[in-house]
DNA sequence: CAAAATTAATCAAACGATTGATTGGCTTGG
DNA sequence: CCAAGCCAATCAATCGTTTGATTAATTTTG
């Protein structure tokens, strides 16, 4: 049956996004995960062309789920800039507790240099996202919503760098708040919920100020 | 002579860190390292016993430079508590454009799980930084410089997830700034006073709001 | 319908390349 | 001369990938 096939494939991507995961892209070998997944080596190729082709169908998979996920925020009319950008965060926050694995991979693959047709695609993906907060922040300066004066290029930076800070050091993040990140009743209880405030927080007190720097 | 050797010594440490940096751990090999650096491979094994060895003393190296690098700005009785802020954000842009190199490598680091004995030492170093940033904001709360209701630990969050988003992903700054973030000219003439501006201008909003949640 | 032909899926084995590490001998300064 | 510095050659291991054979499934044909 053809369903068998998907499963098969299904289960071998499942496996593969763990151990990419947890080893990197050139920490993981193809026995590792074929051995893992119970199929024989010459089926990642078969199936995936190599193991840059089943570094990708990984990827994809994964981000399929996210793409139309956000994509119509911005182009919700009924809504407010900021109320758009409250959005956008609650989005994150929450998808970057579920994802965090997947975010460090890609977070580690983006930052090393290597592998450029990789890192290309990545990066694409990784722009539609920029590009709609950028879309927000502009809609909002032009509107009157938002200062003048606010950097949209670094408010970005700053959405996405704090995020990942919690996401790519764990250790720190959970010795800075007393308490192991890992532990996913606090995650989900206390500190989402947390993150959440303080980040619309800090977003708004900069976005309400014009920021007028002609002192 | 003596000399010599720590010099040849320090020539392939040079390169080791930037071929680590920007291949990772795995991606780098000891082939690559000693071709570049002009030396015969089986040296690396002479001088460093092994690539974990070599790699181990491209930390160790760096991290002594930095020890005495950071000093304790919160000590100073006669700075204000946003002015030893300010002072520790000038600090860490300043840094962060000239080892970005190995930022990125410890960042890398961080968020790979493994080598544990070597997590434990970055933790413990950038951990300083942390808490040096922590009193300040909590001295800044006491004296009522800050308002009561602002989120320290993620406000650390945020200065270092943001610097690091920059230095991880230059490719995406890049695009997003719409200049090669690589380029040293725009890095030192532009960038940095921008980004030293926007840091804060945002954490001065923010801290200077009392916050108050209890709408 | 049944036999033959074709295609798809799977496997063990081996491929060439590259990895980190080691050897043994050559060179050289003290 | 002799230890230290150095290097070409080589090691076993592992890498991602390919192969050719075998089985299972499907389609075609008489």
């Amino acid at each position: 049956m053809d369903k068998d096939k998907i499963d098969k494939k299904d289960h071998i991507l499942d496996v593969a996004e763990r151990i990419f995961s947890d080893l990197g892209f050139d920490g993981a070998s193809t026995r590792m995960i074929s051995g893992e997944a119970g199929v024989n080596m010459a089926m990642l190729n078969y199936y995936f062309g190599s193991k840059e082709g089943l570094f990708l169908a990984v990827f994809e998979r994964k981000i399929s789920s996210f793409q139309t996920l956000l994509q119509n925020i911005g182009n919700d009319e009924s809504m407010s800039s900021w109320d758009k950008l409250e959005k956008c965060i609650d989005n994150y926050v929450d998808r970057m507790i579920v994802n965090n694995c997947f975010q460090k991979l890609i977070n580690r693959e983006m930052s090393m240099g290597k592998r450029w047709d990789l890192t290309d695609k990545i990066t694409e993906i990784l722009m539609i996202n920029v590009m709609e907060l950028k879309k927000i922040f502009e809609e909002g300066i032009k509107n009157g919503s938002f200062g003048k004066g606010i950097d949209p290029e670094l408010m970005i930076a700053t959405i996405f760098g704090t995020k990942n800070y919690i996401i790519n050091a764990p250790h720190i993040a959970s010795l800075m708040l007393g308490h192991d990140i890992r532990d996913e009743e606090f995650l989900e209880e206390k500190f989402k919920p947390r993150f959440k405030t303080y980040m619309k927080q800090l977003l708004k007190s900069y976005l309400m100020n014009d920021n007028d720097y002609t002192k």
